[in-house]
DNA sequence: ATAATTCCTATAGTCACTAGAGCTTCAAGA
DNA sequence: TCTTGAAGCTCTAGTGACTATAGGAATTAT
């Protein structure tokens, strides 16, 4: 049994995170020692390190939730796990599209000024002061 | 002299924001109608353009109000200014980075299954549980 | 004059945590 | 066994950039 401690050191998360998680329905209410500290054992540490994977692979919350839902039904079809990790893939892909747009136009407008003029000529000022001066919509 | 509605409309940014903004210091407080309304001139247009369009590039409010302190010194060098812009730009690409990293281990994770199979041998489910089968640090 | 629309302030909610206050329990050494 | 310091507990509030709602007042149109 492990302390929430313990628990934290092994799966890199934090402490106030776990007790978060639980709260959020992630993690199961934990056991207690007889002076009310949580107790974990191994199937907690696991069902931990995947919601923390599944975090640094950028799922939300419900999305996790949905997922650790579907792994308790082992004999059921993985299509709707399959579809979360899709439209998460997709979201993935619009954020990288929309970011590109921002680095063109920003790298666009830095290079047009090299900090040696006055405010009044600065490319930067202008180009925020008039979206017209942008090569696409962003 | 407009209403904060006429100039929502033709800015783009929704009224309880245009309060908001003034409430964070990036829009001057307003004179007011008789009746304590909100009345806006053209400079207020101007500045509230340039507000929306460094929103909309990604910058984030404390960088915004800085811009329009900076702005306000026309005979200053424009140093800070393209330093920020030039921070923000590398933040960005930071950004980027990140998420194609993601989009990279979610897209061997998803073409790896098809949905036709059992949650027990999903690989989207068993990626998720074991970061080892991961192709990098994401 | 009346009705419809817009405006006002103030408060709370969003997301995934993080920080702090104030208190209790645990583990280890003397 | 006693003491001390670390770690645990709950609860509340703060983060960023808004958005939504409530309850009321002002403005505009008919
Ligand atoms: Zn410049
Ligand atoms: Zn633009
Ligand atoms: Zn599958
Ligand atoms: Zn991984």
């Amino acid at each position: 049994m492990l302390s929430i401690g313990s628990l934290s050191k092994r799966t890199g998360v934090k402490v106030p995170t776990i007790r978060y998680y639980e709260q959020m329905g992630l993690l199961k209410a934990a056991e207690r020692s007889e002076g009310n500290q949580r107790r974990y054992e191994r199937s907690d540490l696991e069902r931990l390190a995947f919601i923390r994977h599944a975090r640094d692979l950028g799922l939300d919350i419900p999305a996790i939730r949905e997922l650790i839902r579907l792994s308790e039904h082992s004999q059921q079809p993985c299509a709707d796990a399959d579809r979360i990790a899709a439209e998460h893939l997709a979201a993935v892909r619009e954020k990288i599209v929309r970011l590109r747009k921002l680095e063109q136009e920003l790298d666009r407008i830095v290079s047009h000024c090299d900090g040696g003029h006055s405010i009044e000529e600065c490319y930067v000022i202008r180009a925020l002061s008039d979206h017209g001066l942008c090569e696409s919509e962003h």
